[in-house]
DNA sequence: AAGACGAAAGTGGTTGA
DNA sequence: TCAACAACTTTCGTCTT
């Protein structure tokens, strides 16, 4: 079968892994799994089958406790995402030795101080405190959106270096979760604009895009600047558009880009936006401005100007014919 | 009637003095 | 800190399909 997907995309897809499902939509069998993107793709027709389908959990099944006990071989992984990395010793309440013996009076007395030391210790400095509370919005904001685990991973990555390192104090924690969110979604080249973090957020766009900012600095951050590509393959699969329109507006986008000031300084949702609208066009296969612009999040009159922009910038003939 | 277009006024962020 | 500025939004009337 002849791939559609281009040369570009072939290169993003290098760590390829190929799930064991065809695609619902086409029921084509080239279906890849974008592991830095958390994607699982059709080449075929385009659809995005899964935005976050990493299964972490264990390949047995067990139907009740006991079987579950028996069969795990570890406890939790090691996780960045959980304030103490999911590493610390429990002291356990009941009051018995390995072997299931009580302790004498002694002994209980010397457990009741380590479990009492233990668990003032454990959660207690502020340090510790303040990552519990950002791993659990940065689990939250991520499930939300619907990012891969390895996304949340280096969100939390970054959150720990900052507090770590002492270079972040007394600022607020769902802001700082909420930028690092965004940083680590920016950094694998899969965007989520603020906008669409701040709506899961408590913090203000504004503050969140502050936040952003001081966490590029400090953790001295080269960030790629987010590019209208990256926004594609995401706004085509939610318009439900196949993969021959994803071809053309990359297609767009790349010509668009060889042109002066006319990507540079604008939103690249706009530019992803307008690139669609006329591949959507081209293809004959129409959707509205303002479906483009729901999907997007800019409106119809930013679509317009962008695509005025293109079209006549770039000579494009907009007749389904002409391609 | 829905969609596309464009003018005009308003908004929020960036830049440079 | 403030004004100038570009990009973008909101709103609304008009044109096109």
């Amino acid at each position: 079968m002849a791939s559609n997907i281009d040369e570009t995309k072939k290169d993003e897809i290098k760590t390829i892994e190929t799930p064991d499902q065809s695609c619902p939509e086409c029921g084509g069998f080239d279906v890849v799994r974008d592991k830095a993107k958390g994607e699982v793709i059709c080449t075929t027709c385009g659809l995005v089958l899964s935005d976050h389908r990493i299964d972490t959990g264990p390949e047995w099944r067990a139907f009740t406790s006991d079987e579950r006990n028996s069969r795990a071989r570890t406890g939790a992984p090691a996780s960045y995402a959980l304030h103490d990395k999911g590493l610390s010793t429990m002291i356990d309440w009941r009051d018995r030795d390995s072997k299931g013996s009580t302790f004498n009076a002694r002994q209980r007395a010397q457990i009741y101080r380590l479990r009492k030391w233990q668990i003032r210790t454990r959660v207690h400095s502020s340090l510790d405190r303040n990552l519990a509370q950002a791993m659990t919005e940065i689990d939250r904001l991520s499930s939300q959106l619907g990012l891969s685990h390895g996304m949340r991973e280096h969100a939390a990555r970054m959150y720990r270096k900052l507090i770590v390192g002492r270079l972040w104090r007394s600022r607020s924690i769902d802001a700082t979760a909420a930028a690092a969110v965004y940083a680590a979604c920016r950094r694998r080249g899969s965007p989520r604009s603020i906008e669409e973090i701040a709506e899961h957020s408590r913090e203000s766009k504004k503050k969140i895009a502050a936040h952003y900012r001081m966490l590029v600095t400090k953790l001295k951050l080269r960030m790629p600047i987010s590019s209208p590509e990256n926004y594609v393959s995401r706004f085509i699969s939610d318009l439900s558009l196949p993969a021959e329109v994803q071809r053309i507006t990359m297609d767009i986008i790349k010509k668009a880009k060889q042109v002066r000031n006319l990507v540079s300084g604008r939103d690249p949702r706009g530019i992803a936006a307008a690139a669609i609208y006329i591949a959507s066009i081209m293809t004959d296969n129409r959707v509205t401005q303002r479906d483009i612009s729901r999907v997007s999040g800019v409106t119809e009159v930013t679509i317009r100007n962008r695509y005025k922009e293109l079209v006549s910038r770039l000579e494009l003939t907009m007749a389904p014919a002409a391609i």
